[in-house]
DNA sequence: ACTACTCTTGCGAATTCAGCGATAAAGTAG
DNA sequence: CTACTTTATCGCTGAATTCGCAAGAGTAGT
């Protein structure tokens, strides 16, 4: 026989109540109910949680514990439901900081269509490409990529997106296509927010510190760069994908593709319980997991 | 609508399967009624707690914190039962002390009982008067009476005892019936375990100090000397009930019977959850309370 | 001893559950 | 790209559990 909730509510009302019947009013049902749950609790404990006298009801020893223990448990779950489950509308404030590149063409518009749907909710978007420190600063939220490193954050995977090299065919013409990748030390590579760059090769990663006369921490300019053929570049798949496929960008290396970079959801720990945060969270994960898998590989 | 523990098992169930197929056969219920059951959930928590695809199921941001929640309470749950519940018969040590009188007459064969039941229970009972140090001696229980000071104990009321002064026809044919408090001073009071005798004057409570040239702190022996016309003596009324009944002894001063005094079951906190403390207080309580009743006044 | 009240127990009724099938959607193989 | 497999949800019906009402039993107080 397994465990089960059973009696536990009904008991803890007795125990408050000092009786079969006020609890059952309290419950808002019937006093046989309430005697037989709790008889199904005993039998389940093993041992009488109460001393029944038809005038009057008292705790056994057992059951002075086992009361604090249900108590606790229904205030448990009483939190929950109510913390989590926010049957108030989301309100407040909600501060968020996030990559400019990254905000600006995705989350941008998700918050701002979350900020009509529940409008008691007051967002605060911080497009910047420094680190911010959450808990310093009072932030909510963070969307971040790469490698997280605060161990105080609460982190989930809200997305990934893949990097990839390419070129416009004009600039290949010009300068040649690279085989390999030590070729890209002879090319002009466009740097974009990284100065890095990944690759896998079999199963191992690879990084290489490209070399160019253009730097940039924009995708978009680092996209104009490169369709205005000024050189080779990597970056997200989101960002190429309609050139790719129009002709005007051609893939490089595409069997070193790196792993798929994570897109996070960082939270701090004392803001892991609202509801406005999980509820934004998970429209992001939804709207960017839409975006990205009409734009290719997740 | 109020909280209810619907949904919370099953939730839990397929999140650990990752499925609501695998889920429902975990618990041995329809798929169709997990389907449901998380439903409800996801409907009382105000989010959805799912990502379904038919092919997978995964968490969304709230359910992951919802998720570690109902695991801690169902972890609370179960805990719950099996500690107190205790499916296996109570065993080990249960070193218990008692005051020489209270123990020689009521607890030692309720303790012998228990013995008897629980033989894989050894029970460690030790008699004596002075105050025992519960936690830096170990003892698992302590049956007191009166003022408790260690504030580290818990304790609850197994009984209550009412103390009542009298003697034999005998000795007040001649010394003398008192009839007020006073006239105890010209008396020979026969003085137990305590060398002070409590009184309530209506709502005030009285102590007095008797004077008396027989002092033991054995309430037998007390109950000996005063059948034998030896003086007046304050007892606990079940030492003397038979005998008042009888007229061996009358009762003296029974306006001015003083506040019952509770008798405690005192165990360290650290011993709160043990079954078989529990059964054995359980069981002290209805066994003094049938003996009690029998006597008199609880 | 009687009365009043409360807890327990038995029976009809309502809710809930399982089983089956259908539908829809996502992943997979050819 | 098409067809197939798998899986979740929904609708329905019979069955089982549960609930609520009413009667029964027992105790405390008068």
């Amino acid at each position: 026989m397994r465990a089960s909730w059973d009696g536990i509510e009904e008991f803890v009302a007795v125990a408050t109540c000092m009786g079969f019947k006020p609890a059952a009013q309290m419950l808002n049902v019937s006093t046989s109910h309430v005697s037989r749950a709790v008889t199904k609790l005993e039998n389940a404990i093993g041992a009488p949680l109460l001393y029944r006298t038809t005038r009057k009801v008292s705790l056994t020893d057992t059951g002075r514990t086992v009361l604090s223990q249900c108590e606790a448990l229904i205030r448990a779950r009483d939190e929950l439901f109510a913390v989590v489950g926010g049957n108030t509308e989301p309100q407040g404030e909600l501060k968020i900081t996030c990559s400019t590149s990254l905000g600006e063409r995705y989350i941008s518009p998700i918050v701002r269509q979350f900020c009509q749907d529940y409008p008691k909710v007051e967002i605060t978007l911080d497009l910047s490409n420094r680190l911010v420190d959450l808990i310093a600063e009072g932030f909510d939220l963070a969307i971040r990529t790469g490698q997280l490193e605060d161990s105080r954050l609460i982190s989930s995977r809200v997305a990934r997106r893949q990097f990839l090299v390419c070129a416009a065919p004009a600039y290949l013409a010009a300068n040649g296509t690279p085989d390999r990748l030590d070729d890209l030390k002879s090319h002009n590579c466009i740097i974009g927010s990284s100065s890095n760059w990944r690759f896998r090769h079999g199963g191992q990663h690879e990084t290489i510190r490209p070399r160019g006369n253009l730097k940039c921490n924009s995708g978009a300019s680092v996209l104009d760069a490169l369709l205005a053929g000024a050189g080779i570049g990597q970056l997200p798949l989101f960002y190429v994908a309609p050139h790719l496929e129009s002709g005007e960008l051609v893939e490089l290396f595409a069997d070193l593709r790196p792993e798929p970079e994570p897109i996070w959801a960082v939270y701090p720990q004392a803001r892991h319980l609202q509801p406005k945060v999980h509820l934004l969270v998970d429209r992001i994960r939804a709207e960017l997991q839409a975006s990205f898998e009409t734009g290719g590989t997740q």
